[in-house]
DNA sequence: TCTGGGGTCCTAGGACCC
DNA sequence: TCTGGGGTCCTAGGACCC
């Protein structure tokens, strides 16, 4: 625990959903769902608009639908969300050279190390000028937390939201978390609390009081243990700028359940498949094969196996993934599939056993070629318009599709930077339709400096 | 119309080695 | 005859986070 609060925590407000608003005019001030819109799909996040129906993050959608029809439903366009998220991490570089990303729309940044003065006031100054500076380069609001640990800085965020600025005094901490829910703490989740209220146990007061050997009768030797020192306020983690991902993952839900076998087997060769390209886009290797598979009735299991030397040859992954799924009984019905490697390293270390596998296969090797065919009753791809996906019309110009079925796509004509703009139902064949890249949310200024540049001195 | 997708960390038992 | 103890790796599952 310092003695300034110099760390930082920063949170966007309602990311996805805002960067929608911000990208879409009609929808500002709306009620805004931002999720999987098929059958099983869920909520990532709900604009402050749609939370006061009751929508929250990780509802079923249908849930969400119920509470609050009158919402926009829209797909997550990841690569904007990618985009604005380096123009905010950028904003925090400037800060301090150690800055810890948890996410794309959350980071920790270690002010003393960026050479913020270590008083309160500083730190506040600089907390507030990332708050303008923020929304000056996109257009969205996020909140911040200011504390002397990682824990309160992120407790002080929260508190903050939305849109605000809270600082934890160094000296009145357990004043402030005493009375919090144990919840309040990460890492402590729906299972523990569970447990300490079982024990008697709800506020971080009781959770001190409690001790840290009934906390680790509780809770086991680790959890115990850290949760002690964090309910006492005692946290001296490090923000630890750029870690290395330890796995590569990728997973499919289905829209119904898969019955058929061989159908199965596809599947999940195409995860492999999948998986192994964002292994080599990371330029990793991985040396442990995971598959998942979820049933009908959510019962999930995972199967793995460790090669001899790490991987990123995507049939070597295909194959040990398929006889992973040998052992697994997948008759009842199949919900999810997923395939991950872990186990990483860098792809300098050289697979011997794999090249040499490879090199005895005298067919050229292609994935299409070596995987199982596509079964005969796999849909033809029809053209998908996703809600909220962007498009541009030859004759109306840019725009987001609002819905479609029935053969047509209703699209609404509009920009980031323009007013709220007009609806158009168009076919969904309509030659002069297409699909189109996001749009900056600020429009880009002709004669401003280059907005990648280095930090002024 | 219940329950996504991408991760991290921890536990616990068995194998295996010294 | 009796039956160490510690360390590491592997596998499976579970809690948690965004």
């Amino acid at each position: 625990m310092r003695g300034a609060p110099t760390i930082l925590h920063l949170d966007m407000d309602a990311f996805y959903a805002s960067v929608e608003q911000a990208s879409k005019p009609s929808l500002r001030g709306k009620p805004v769902v931002v999720g999987g819109i098929g059958p099983r799909g869920v909520v990532a996040t709900a604009s402050y608009e749609a939370r006061v129906f009751g929508v929250r993050s990780a509802m079923a959608t249908a849930q969400a639908r119920r509470l609050c029809p009158n919402a926009a439903y829209l797909t997550p366009r990841f690569g904007l969300y990618q985009e604005v998220s380096r123009t905010v991490m950028r904003l925090l570089g400037e800060l301090s050279p150690l800055v810890e990303p948890l996410s794309l729309d959350e980071a920790f940044v270690d002010l003393e190390a960026g050479g913020t003065e270590p008083t309160a006031d500083a730190a506040r100054r600089v907390g507030e000028r990332l708050r303008r500076d923020i929304r000056a380069a996109t257009g969205l609001t996020g909140s911040v937390g200011l504390a002397g640990s990682k824990m309160l800085a992120k407790i002080a965020s929260e508190e903050a939201k939305p849109d605000g600025l809270v600082l934890i005094a160094p000296g009145t901490e357990l004043e402030v978390l005493g009375p919090m829910s144990v919840r309040a703490i990460p890492g402590v989740g729906p299972a523990t609390a569970e447990t300490l209220r079982r024990a008697g146990i709800t506020t971080v007061a009781e959770t001190a009081e409690a001790g840290e050997a009934e906390l680790v009768r509780l809770l086991g030797k680790a959890h115990g243990a850290g949760l002690y020192a964090l309910a006492t306020g005692h946290d001296d983690r490090p923000v630890v700028a750029e870690r290395d991902a330890k796995s590569v993952s990728v997973e499919d839900t289905f829209a119904e359940d898969l019955t058929d076998r061989t159908r199965v087997q596809y599947e999940l060769a195409r995860l492999a498949e999948r998986c192994v390209q964002r292994l080599r886009a990371a330029g990793r290797s991985g040396r442990t094969v995971v598959i998942k598979v979820r049933s009908y009735d959510f019962s999930t299991l995972t199967r793995s196996e460790t090669l001899r030397g790490p991987t990123d040859d995507v049939a070597v992954v295909r194959e040990a993934a398929a006889r992973l799924l040998d052992g697994v009984d997948t008759t009842a019905g199949v919900r999810l599939l997923g395939v991950g490697v872990s186990g990483l390293a860098d792809y300098t270390q050289e697979d011997l056993f794999a090249q040499a596998a490879s090199a005895a296969r005298t067919a050229p090797e292609t994935p299409a070629e070596a995987a199982p065919p596509p079964p005969a009753e796999a849909p033809p791809a029809p053209r998908r318009w996703s809600p909220g996906v962007d498009v541009h019309h030859a004759e109306y110009g840019p725009g987001w599709v609002q819905g479609s079925g029935l053969g047509r796509v209703t699209v609404r004509f509009e920009t980031p930077w323009s007013a709220p703009g007009r609806v158009r139902t168009l076919s969904v064949d309509d030659p002069a339709l297409e699909p189109a890249e996001p749009l900056p949310l600020i429009p880009p200024a002709p004669d401003a400096p280059e907005a990648g540049g280095p930090a002024a001195a």
